[in-house]
RNA sequence: UGGGGAGUCGUCCAGCGGUAGGACACAUGACUCUGGAUCAUGGAACCGGGGUUCGAGUCCCUGCUCCCCAGCCA
């Protein structure tokens, strides 16, 4: 548990100071929670994940794990890693990988890795690298000072690679890319061997030195392993080890203008980091042949086993990285962070908390079978999680002007309301109240639909913690619009209780217009209006036509409750009765900025669409 | 038409020869100073066809469908 737990139960929301932006691009540094002695958070706002302890998962991993380890395999060691390229920001089905790997390692008594699978330069990129540490973290995992990446095994490897020439295992090809395709074959015709498959050992080494020394063009010639060119396997047909890449590495700069291919690299870093399961996505099942042959030709003691598992789907979005870079790149979005994007910096900027993604892995599973998770599962998650510990504070995002005709003019009583019902610690606040509030535009009909219980002419309703109040008429401005509702408040009533027991069946929120904050809030809905924008038969191909163009609704002049005046980025809370909010990181003093993280369940909006 | 995977409520996941279960979603009701939350109830599935068995989602045969592999990407 967090200290700051103990902080709970002061009235009024929290505040904190502004602070640098520490996070990748700019983005601000949610990892600190809102401090300020004199105005305790009503709720724990926690950085991290650290303190989940979901019920142990069970699941056809987890099971062969645990039988290895009842074999009494790998000396009793399990040891797995997560192994991102740095070649753009994680996402949330990322996060089904890692917690994966960090969560067997973890229920194991074992360790995780975090290794950067950087084996192209070309593509990869320090912003990726930091912007993917953060983002594990955040989430809660930690792999101590077990960060590696490919690269540090480059000379490893390339000595390996001249093991393999050695024992005639591996060749320098020197077919241009075209004829290396056309060699291969295709899925129903075995491939033919290239012309430069026999080449002598001596020559091999040779000619590998001096690609290694950047004698070469790129392009000119690559480093094969000699398996089978008619293997029905397409990746046994001699894969390619090494490629010319005449780019600077983010971290080996230029020392390197050869670099090897993902099958050649990877088995061997896990092989040479002690990993004793390589989890990973299901694609790479028709390569695991690969990954075990070249293990075998190395002769390894330490054999690392690969099991393969269905990446994460998620309805109503994307999560190929080349779909979500075009995203970015076309300003189709404002960034991998934009909250709209199923990004893990794109989540926290909306205000998922980690506790609800982490519970959310929990609840998805772990099997083979391809599948697509309903969006509204994650949302129930954050919902879930937000419930328990989000501060309630008043905000109007459409105003209405309400008039109490025979509340004193110029006067104002401090009304108490509570920070949160789930969690009476959370304490209470006081918020203003006087005789012009604003209320939410559609918590007024002049006409109500049936069933339409909250305000219209001669209806009774509660202010929220304030005042019952009977609405008796209304003023419209030039256009025929309503422009202020009139009504008389009961004194007797004050706090929400009617002493003579009546019922009012709808309870509003409600800002004193006086001493409103105002803000700008963002709506999202789904970035796309489909359900599957990454299938081609659904979209006719082209999935930018299917994008959601009221995935962002902006709303300004929203007037919110008083407290809120200094609440900081990443603070997130509940607007009753509307949503969960958090502050975004284009806020700036006096000028706020909401995120709306994800709405509450709304039965009255879905039967009145019902009608 | 090569090879590798996979088919269980609308969705996701369990079930490993013995009454098909959970979660989300949906519906109905209760409660409520958030039409929130909570609680209760309900509908809802084994890809098809054969076979083995007292008994099959589970084993066998067969068919069908879906996904992945022909990057010097990972």
């Amino acid at each position: 548990m967090d200290a700051r737990d103990a902080e709970r139960g002061a009235p009024g929301p929290p505040h904190r100071p502004p602070r640098d932006a520490g996070g990748p691009k700019g983005s601000p540094d949610f990892a600190e929670p809102p401090d300020s002695a004199a105005t305790a958070d009503p709720a724990k706002q926690p950085d991290s994940a650290e303190s989940i302890d979901p019920a142990a998962p069970t699941d056809f991993i987890r099971t062969i794990v645990a039988a290895d380890l009842r074999e009494g395999k790998n000396g009793g060691r399990v040891h797995t890693r997560f192994p991102p390229e740095p070649n753009g920001y994680l996402h949330i089905g990322h996060a089904k990988a890692f917690s994966l790997n960090f969560g067997v390692a973890e229920e194991f008594g074992g360790q995780c890795n975090l290794r950067f699978d950087d084996t192209n330069p070309v593509k990869e990129d320090v912003e990726y690298v930091e912007s993917i540490q953060a983002d594990i973290r955040w989430l809660g995992y930690d792999w101590g000072d077990r960060l590696f990446h490919a690269s540090d095994y480059y000379e490893q490897l390339y000595a390996w690679a001249q093991t393999l020439i050695g024992q005639s295992k591996a060749y320098v090809c020197d077919l241009s890319p075209d004829d290396v395709r056309s060699y291969r074959g295709t899925l129903t015709e075995p491939g033919k061997n290239s012309p430069f498959r026999d080449r002598s050992v001596e020559e091999n080494l040779d000619l590998f030195r001096r690609m290694r020394s950047g004698e070469f063009d790129e392009g000119a010639s690559t480093l094969r392993a000699k398996i089978d060119m008619s293997s029905p396997n397409m990746n046994l047909r001699d894969p390619i080890m090494y490629r010319i890449i005449k780019a600077s590495h983010h971290r080996t700069g230029d020392t390197w203008c050869i670099y090897p291919s993902y099958d050649w690299a990877h088995g061997q870093s896990d092989a040479l980091e002690g990993i004793t399961h390589s989890l990973c996505s299901q694609e790479y099942e028709i390569h695991r042949p690969l990954y075990d042959w070249f293990l075998d030709q190395l002769a390894l003691p330490q054999r690392p086993r690969q099991i393969e598992f269905a990446r994460l789907n998620l309805s109503y979005t994307v999560m190929s990285k080349r779909l979500l870079l075009q995203l970015v790149k076309d300003g189709l979005v404002t960034g991998w962070d934009d909250p709209r994007m199923p990004t893990l910096c794109g989540m926290r900027r909306r205000g998922y908390t980690p506790e609800a993604i982490r519970a959310f892995m929990g609840k998805i599973g772990m099997a083979k079978r391809d599948s697509t998770v309903d969006l509204a599962l994650l949302e129930h998650c954050v919902r879930e999680d937000l419930n328990k510990r989000a501060p309630r504070v008043m905000g109007v995002l459409r105003p209405l002007k309400l008039v109490l005709d025979n509340y004193p003019e110029g006067q104002v009583d401090e009304m108490e309301l509570v920070n949160n019902p789930e969690d009476p610690s959370a304490g209470t606040r006081q918020v203003p109240f006087s005789r012009v509030l604003y209320i939410e535009r559609d918590d007024f009909r002049e006409e109500p639909p049936k069933g339409y219980f909250r305000l219209y002419p001669g209806n009774e309703v509660r202010l929220r913690g304030a005042f019952i109040v009977r609405c008796t008429g209304v003023v419209k401005d030039a256009t025929g619009e309503v422009a202020e509702v009139h009504c008389t408040y009961d004194p007797a009533t004050r706090g929400g209780n009617a002493p003579d027991g009546r019922k009012v069946k709808s309870t509003i929120h409600w800002v004193s217009m006086a001493h409103a904050v105002e803000a700008e809030v963002r709506l999202y809905e789904t970035l796309f209006s489909v359900p599957n924008p990454g299938d081609d038969e659904a979209t006719g191909g082209d999935w930018k036509s299917v994008l959601n163009p009221n995935s962002l609704a902006v709303v300004t002049d929203c007037k919110l409750e008083p407290s809120l005046r200094d609440v900081q980025p990443g603070w997130y809370c509940q607007f009753e009765r509307l949503a969960y909010f958090s502050v975004d990181s284009d806020s700036a003093p006096g000028r706020l900025v909401f995120n709306r993280t994800v709405t509450l369940r709304d039965s009255w909006a879905r039967a009145e669409k019902k009608g």
